[in-house]
DNA sequence: GAAGTTTTTAGACTATATCTAATCTGAGAT
DNA sequence: ATCTCAGATTAGATATAGTCTAAAAACTTC
C-alpha cells in the first residue's frame, strides 16, 4: 500500500488524512508485524516529535472502527495492532512472545446448531509453541 | 472439579494448597467464564478480605506455569484466565465483549512446510461476531 | 518447637490507557 | 484569500493493570 492509497483509504472512511494518522497507517502497512501502541507511538513521534500519546490512541481507535486496522488478540501486556491486509493466521511463541503470520487457509465452522443464534463475522486461528529461533535454541542448548 | 480434586491437582503440581490459591482455582473451575484478574481478586477477597492483589497475581502465574490455568488471548484491557478443563474454542462478541465457549473440534494444521521449524504446542480458534443476545437486540432494535 | 522454606501482605512503583480542556488545522463557503 | 467551525491534536492529569520489595506469617521437616 503506497502513500496515495493510504490517503484514499482514510478519506474513503471519512477520516482526514492528518500527518499523525497517516504515520500510524504507514507504519502498520510497512511493518507487517504486530506492533504495540508504544512502538506505533514511537514511529509517529519520529515523524512529529511533538505528537501526543493520546493522538496515537485516538487514531488507532478510529482506524479500528473504520475497519482499516485490527487489534490482535494476544495475551500479555499492551494491545497489538496490524493493518488489515491479506488474511492470515497467527503463531505466538511461548518463549519470546513474538507473533508471526501463517498462510491463510479456510477453517471449518462449528457443526450443526452449536453456534445457536450467534452471528459470525470472522474467525482467527492461533497456534502456540516455539518459533524457529526458540525451537533451535532449546534443541541445541 | 470438587474441593478434594483441586487440592490434589495443586499438590500434584508441587504447589501448596493455600486458602488463597485454592480460592483462585475454585473460582475458575466453578465459573467457567473467562475471568479478569480483578474478578478473581474480588472472589479471593470474599474468602479472605485481607488478601493482597500481589498474591492473586502470584497464584495466577503459578497456576499457569503448573498447567492448570490458561491465560485467554482476547483484545482489550486486562488479562483473562480460565481453568483448563474440556478443550474448547472461543467466541468473542464484538458488541458486549463477552467470551463464550464453543464445542471442541479438530482444526487442520497449516499444510506442507509452511510451519518451517516451528514447534506447535496447541491451537486455538477464535470466532468473532455477535453473541445470541446482541444479535437479537440488533435485529429487533 | 526450632529452623528453614514457601507464601502472603501492604503499599510503593512501573506500565498502559484514557480523559479533559485548551489550542490548532484544514476544507468548504464566501 | 480568509473566515468558519467541526474535527484533530496537545500536555498533562487521571485511571487502570500489573509488578516489586521487604517484612511478617504460615506451613514442613526434623
Amino acid at each position: 500500500m503506497d502513500a496515495a492509497e493510504i490517503r484514499q483509504f482514510l478519506e474513503g472512511s471519512g477520516l482526514r488524512c492528518t500527518p499523525q494518522r497517516f504515520a500510524v497507517m504507514a507504519f502498520l502497512t510497512e511493518h507487517n508485524r504486530h506492533a504495540t501502541a508504544a512502538e506505533i507511538f514511537e514511529a509517529v513521534n519520529r515523524v512529529d516529535p511533538r505528537s501526543s500519546r493520546a493522538t496515537t490512541y485516538n487514531n488507532l481507535r478510529d482506524l479500528v472502527q473504520a475497519g482499516l486496522v485490527r487489534e490482535v488478540a494476544v495475551e500479555g501486556r499492551g494491545a497489538r495492532f496490524e493493518a488489515i491486509g491479506v488474511p492470515h493466521h497467527h503463531f505466538v511463541c511461548d518463549h519470546c512472545g513474538n507473533v508471526e503470520d501463517l498462510e491463510w487457509y479456510d477453517v471449518p465452522k462449528p457443526a450443526g446448531g452449536s453456534l445457536g443464534k450467534r452471528v459470525v463475522r470472522e474467525c482467527e486461528l492461533i497456534f502456540r509453541g516455539l518459533c524457529s529461533n526458540c525451537a533451535q535454541r532449546s534443541a541445541s542448548g
